[in-house]
RNA sequence: GGUCCGUUCGUCUAGGGGUUAGGACAGUAGAUUUUCAUUCUACCAACAGGGGUUCGAUUCCCCUACGGACUACCA
């Protein structure tokens, strides 16, 4: 009977998680919830010298803010706990004496300068594959070579060492990927891996088989940079006897720089000028700022859908999947081998599709934290509705409401000089004039009304709406773009209306 | 260098032994909006190369090229 669907993401709290970190936690959630499984946040810092302050807040304030929740682990709780691998160091060592028991491991002593010898000594000799592996362990320092008692007399006497990974000779090593297939590694071309350090921590390699067993989980569902090094996962499970649940695993292809080639890094999105981060980051060592896409403007929702899609897609048509309809369609056999590219379009374009599909009341806020941010006081609710309305299908950020739409709030300090130059004069001037003295008697104020008075009083002056609506415009705005000139006026009131005009008219009489 | 993984429009991708190789983003053009944006329509644009297998390969196999990951007492 098949095992609870458990899976984990397994981040190391080593700066911020950029987004294919959350790619590969968001595939794990996705996974998770579809089979009905529980989703672990387990945090890998066994290697203390790279541990940052604040990552792990980072990291759990990311998943949050992008939906995905966490069902186990740090900073939730559960029966596997503590999650954060440097608070599970005692429960590593049996495992490696366990290892050593069997004969899958031995102690080695070389120092550092030792081991450059040897990678020197093998770089010389040309040497096609310079690993410290089943020929070259004969070479040094370890209890494969040296007598068991002076093994013994140098961990008496407290010499540092390391455990290795006895790797097999000739074996092939073979397991299934659920994304690639058979991957087929011959143990030749693997070397012997450091499992415990010479500080008692364990490796990554050991802490996470160890845990991964421990945890019960089902899928390992991680970067591609892991697979080379899932052979010696398999053969660690072989090892420890664990091969009846060793989980399933999926190796996700990597997300790469948008132009050129590689891999996408932390440098990429300052230099192309767009986030790789889910939210602000500040580098705690260098106070250096990476921008995030939270502050960016971009919707939870909309950088989630898009990142969905980078790797997988639905076999539809459909494009916009809430998280729910995510969970329903998602499936690992549909996640593609080949790498992607990041593409900052199609973001922005979620991003809009996401602002669009929002009720007008649902963007009022971010209309009026726009306004604070600006040092305008809050409209009333009627008019921060109607702009909204107005200019959502003109916006694909929030922060765009200050940028598009500020002339509701505050009148134009200068005029678009090529209209002004163009379709002002003293016969248009005159005309607005009286339309701003029409305005004032009394009326519904709506736009059949203004749109009537306009007319009455462009015949009285013989004039045509094409030869006065751009300047028209500009002496409310200030510029030439923007929604429907009448609903404008609308928005903006008889007095402010009349009051712009007759600014405008003094402004440019002369 | 070695090991492993990958390769369909500029980008994300669908497809799969016989298709006009489909969609989306971006780009271009036009229509609407007397503006701009939106919207709509159209256009542009791809199976890396070479060998097989086959009546027929973009699809299956092999090789090459190219790209990437890994090759730490980092994860």
């Amino acid at each position: 009977m098949p095992r609870p669907v458990r899976v984990r993401f397994a981040p190391s709290p080593t700066g911020a998680l950029h987004i294919g970190g959350v790619r590969t936690a968001l595939y794990n959630y996705l996974f998770a919830r579809k089979h009905g499984g529980k989703m672990l946040l387990r945090i890998e810092d066994t290697d203390q010298n790279r541990f940052v302050p604040g990552a792990e807040d980072y990291i759990r304030e990311a998943l949050t803010w992008c939906g995905i929740q966490i069902d186990e682990g740090q900073g939730v709780g559960g029966p596997h706990a503590p999650y954060r691998q440097s608070e599970r160091k005692p429960m590593y060592r049996q495992y490696a004496d366990q290892l050593l028991a069997a004969g899958h491991a031995y102690y080695a002593f070389d120092t550092p300068e030792e081991l450059d010898a040897m990678r020197e000594r093998l770089a010389a000799a040309k040497v096609p594959n310079p690993q410290y592996n089943a020929i070259t362990r004969g070479q040094m320092r370890n209890s494969t070579t040296l007598p068991e008692d002076e093994v013994q007399a140098l961990l008496a006497a407290g010499t540092p060492y390391v455990i290795r990974a006895k790797i097999p000779r000739k074996e092939e090593i073979r397991f299934q990927d659920q994304i690639r297939g058979w991957v087929v590694v011959h143990s030749s071309s693997l070397d012997d891996k450091v499992l415990m350090k010479s500080d008692g921590m364990p490796t990554y390699h050991l802490a996470n088989i160890v845990d991964d067993h421990l945890m019960e989980i089902t899928h390992v569902i991680r970067g591609e940079e892991w697979l080379p090094s899932a052979p010696l996962h398999v053969l660690l499970y072989r090892f420890l006897g664990w091969e009846a649940t060793m989980p399933e695993f999926a190796h996700l292809p990597l997300l790469l720089k948008p132009d050129g080639t590689g891999k996408l890094s932390k440098r990429d999105g300052d230099r192309l000028g767009f986030p790789v981060f889910p939210l602000r980051w500040q580098d705690p060592e260098t106070g250096e700022v990476s921008s995030g896409y939270r502050e960016g403007g971009y919707l939870p929702d909309a950088f989630v859908n898009f990142l969905a899609f980078l790797g997988w897609n639905p076999g539809t048509a459909q494009e916009i999947f809430s998280m729910d309809e995510l969970v329903q369609a998602f499936t690992i056999e549909r996640v593609s081998k080949s790498p992607a590219k990041f593409d900052q379009h199609k973001v922005r374009w979620f991003n809009e599709q996401y602002l669009r599909a929002k009720p007008d009341a649902d963007l009022v806020p971010y209309l009026l934290t726009a306004l604070a941010e600006n040092q305008i006081p809050a409209p009333s609710p009627e008019k921060a509705l109607q702009v909204v309305a107005l200019m959502k299908e003109r916006v694909a950020f929030p922060h765009e409401f200050w940028r598009e739409a500020q002339y509701f709030f505050v009148a134009p300090t200068s005029y678009d000089e090529g209209v002004v130059a163009k379709k002002w004069n003293p016969a248009v001037s005159a005309a607005f004039t009286d339309f701003a003295t029409r305005l004032d008697q009394p009326q519904p104020w709506n736009q059949a009304e203004i749109k009537r008075v306009l007319d009455e009083t462009l015949v009285a002056h013989n004039l045509k709406a094409g030869q006065v609506m751009q300047a028209l415009r500009v002496a409310i705005t200030g510029g030439l773009m923007g929604p429907d000139l009448i609903a404008t006026l609308e928005v903006l009131g008889a007095a402010e209306t009349r009051a712009r005009i007759e600014a405008a008219v003094a402004a440019l009489l002369g």
